[in-house]
DNA sequence: CGCTATGTTGTTCC
DNA sequence: AGGAACAACATAGC
C-alpha cells in the first residue's frame, strides 16, 4: 500500500536486510516491470552492493557502490521481501537481486504496477518527472503557493505529485479530514489559514503512520481511515467505523477526480 | 461473474 | 501553452 509511509518503511527493511553484500545475479520475469534494459540492469548491478538509500515521495533511491542508482516505484501493490534461499521465493517476486552469502531481496509486484530501472542522477529524475517537494520537507507557504494557483478540487490538488510529493488516496482524506477542509474545495480559494492547517495535518498523519510502520488499522481512534472500506483485508469489514469520530454525522462516501473518497459532511464543510 | 483497487501516464479537450 | 478530466494500464481479491 505504498503511499509515503509505506515507502520510508520499504527504506528502513532495505536498509536492515540488503546493503553491502555483493549482487551476484538479477532475475525478471516481466520485461515491462524494468524501465531500463535487462542488459543495462545486469551490467551496472552485478558484482555491486547497495550502499546507500534516499526517499523522495513515493520514490526509492538506492545507491550503489557503481555510478548507477536504483529507482524503485511501488505503484499501487509493490512490497519488498528479504529471504535465505532455502526457502521458496515469495509469491509475486516477480523481480529478484540474489546477493552473494545465499540471501535474495524480491521486489514484488503482483499487479505490475511497479517499476525498477536505473537513473542517472536523484536529481535529475526528480526534474524529468516534475515531482515537487517531500511532504516531510514541504513549508506552509511552499504549500500554499503551490495551492492556489490551481482550480482543481484540493484533493486532487494534493495528490498531484508535483504539489507535494508522497499523499495518496487514503492519506490525502486523512489529512482533510485532520484539517477540517472540504474534499471538493477549489484549491484556488484557499487561504493561509487552510494551508497552515492542511500542512500541520500532513506532518500529523504521516508522522503517525510511519511511527506505525504504516499499519493503518493502528491509527488512532479520532482518526477516519477507519470508515473506508479495504478491499482484501479483513480487519476492513470486521473494525469498520461508518461514523464520524466526532459522532454526529454518518462519514459520506464519494468520488473525487476519479478516486473513492470519504469524509464528513458536518466536520469538512465547503466554504 | 462483475466490481473495486493504494499510482502514474497518455490523450483529448478547452 | 498549459491545465483539467479521465481512460488505460495488469492483476488479485471479494
Amino acid at each position: 500500500m505504498p503511499e509515503l509511509p509505506e515507502v520510508e518503511t520499504y527504506r528502513l527493511y532495505l536498509e536492515g536486510t540488503s546493503m553491502h553484500q555483493r549482487i551476484e545475479n538479477i532475475e525478471v520475469e516481466d520485461p515491462k516491470l524494468l524501465t531500463t534494459t535487462y542488459a543495462a540492469l545486469t551490467d551496472a548491478l552485478v558484482g555491486r552492493m547497495f550502499t546507500d538509500t534516499r526517499r523522495v515521495g513515493k520514490n526509492l533511491f538506492v545507491m550503489t557502490d557503481g555510478a548507477p542508482i536504483v529507482h524503485f516505484h511501488f505503484g499501487m501493490t509493490g512490497d519488498l521481501a528479504y529471504y535465505h534461499n532455502s526457502l521458496p521465493r515469495p509469491r509475486f517476486a516477480r523481480i529478484v537481486f540474489g546477493f552473494a552469502g545465499g540471501f535474495s531481496l524480491g521486489f514484488l509486484c503482483p499487479r505490475k504496477f511497479e517499476r525498477i530501472g536505473l537513473v542517472e542522477s536523484i536529481e535529475a529524475h526528480l526534474l524529468r518527472k516534475k515531482i515537487g517537494v517531500d511532504a516531510l520537507d514541504i513549508t506552509p507557504e511552499v504549500l500554499f503557493e503551490n495551492l492556489r494557483r490551481r482550480k482543481s478540487p484540493i484533493k486532487s490538488v494534493l495528490l498531484d505529485q508535483t504539489t507535494v510529493a508522497g499523499i495518496g488516496n487514503w492519506i490525502v482524506d486523512e489529512v482533510l479530514f485532520q484539517a477540517k477542509v472540504h474534499p471538493e474545495k477549489n484549491a484556488g480559494t484557499v487561504t493561509i489559514g487552510d494551508a497552515e492547517r492542511l500542512h500541520a495535518a500532513i506532518q500529523k498523519v504521516l508522522q503517525t503512520a510511519i511511527a506505525r510502520e504504516a499499519n493503518y488499522g493502528q491509527f488512532p481512534t479520532d482518526f477516519i481511515i477507519h470508515a473506508r472500506q479495504w478491499g482484501a483485508s479483513p480487519y476492513a469489514q470486521a473494525d469498520r467505523h461508518l461514523q464520524c469520530p466526532c459522532g454526529k454525522a454518518a462519514v459520506a462516501q464519494s468520488r473525487v477526480g476519479g478516486r473513492a473518497t470519504y469524509f464528513c459532511p458536518l466536520c469538512q464543510i465547503n466554504g
